[in-house]
DNA sequence: CTTAAAAAATGAACTCATTCAATCTTTTTC
DNA sequence: GAAAAAGATTGAATGAGTTCATTTTTTAAG
């Protein structure tokens, strides 16, 4: 009854996942073989596809894992942020982008958005556009708190504003990615001078 | 000395691309083979691949010419803009969404755009990223443009804006492939909300 | 015109992601 | 606790993209 068919099937879903995650990072997405993946996990690669429904699908696990772990980091700020929309973008977008290599490589970020746009109905892909939209609300979320503390103009539409932040970071991300030898410094120097003119001026004329 | 060999390597390369973008549109990308693609270009399969890299080059040398003729209509509207950044914008913007779908699928679109994130070296891809620079290029020119004009406020970063402007509507085209139900005056909706903040605030305190 | 060198075309062979019919394991039924 | 049903595992077979040694065609040299 308690099930040891379900204890099993926990059990290989998280050898999968984890032989899958170290394999990427090894030696990169492409030349991860499923065979090699299934060898690891100690399983066939029928099996395998018992669990995930491609190859792009687990790696889009892996990210979904990881930007789970960006969202709390985000939300550290969103609870107390600077008092300027300048100063609280700048924190929040770094911390975004701060983490974004930690357990990724530019090259696994590239193949997970790329299946993220191909294959939009898989549903990992439907979990990487949910996890993108909570990633949005959260910038939606500052700029209508700074808003409510009179850091930004009444009159505004926050959750307008929070997307055009939010879609701006997340293209520029995109560029990153594509961009070996683009520096994260660099990333955040480009986004700082690409948000400016709206964080200014939804301040209002009260502060600069 | 003119060159048999320029000229017979000149027409493979346009029976290719013909038949690609033809089978593309009939069949859809992942259905059509190469060497289909191959037969109905009376060539090899191997010779198919010293003329592109792989299929989905092939894919986004036909997006390049699509994107090609979204600039050159651009072109029109940047040259003589309407008075206002909203009203310019709109324009603008509805121009680029409105030609994107005359010869591509939201599936070609989305197999590219996979492809020009993935693999970012290949010939092609950094093509297609170049296309999208100079679309972006021609946004921020547009607001250049109508900063002079006195349409937006001197100190305004027009280039800073443009960007902002381009990258939100280019996040918004890929989610507009991605979801087939969207329809192009959804996304046009949506991404005038977007825009609507930035683009009353630069345009100063005269006009609303 | 002949021959050597360079360039290009070719398609069979190879690699890997993916599938599926057969087999095995766990759970349920009586 | 034996037998049937349900659920999972398996790996050989499949199919499509890609490679590369060989052959053919074009150009250059003598």
């Amino acid at each position: 009854m308690t099930g040891l068919r379900a204890k099993q099937k926990a059990d290989r879903n998280r050898r999968i996942l984890q032989a899958a995650t170290d394999l990427f990072r090894e030696v990169g997405y492409d030349s991860a073989r499923i065979e090699d993946i299934a060898e690891r996990a100690e399983v066939s690669v029928g099996t395998f596809y018992n669990y995930y429904q491609n190859k792009g699908d687990i790696l889009v696990a892996a990210v979904s894992m990881e930007v789970e772990e960006v969202l709390a980091a985000g939300k550290t700020i969103v609870d107390s942020p600077p008092d300027t929309v300048g100063e609280a973008l700048t924190a929040l977008i770094g911390q975004y982008y701060d983490h974004s290599l930690v357990y990724l490589s530019k090259e696994m970020w590239r193949t997970a958005m790329a299946i993220s746009i191909q294959q939009p109905e898989s549903p990992f892909s439907r979990r990487y556009t949910e996890l993108d939209g909570r990633l949005c609300d959260q910038v939606s979320t500052l700029i209508a708190k700074l808003q409510l503390r009179g850091a930004v103009m009444p009159g505004i539409d926050a959750v307008g504003a929070g997307q055009m932040f939010f879609n701006n970071l997340n293209m520029m991300f995109i560029e990153f990615v594509k961009d070996e030898a683009m520096t994260l410094d660099t990333l955040k120097e480009i986004v700082g001078r690409q948000n400016r003119p709206l964080a200014t001026l939804i301040s209002g004329p009260k502060r600069q």
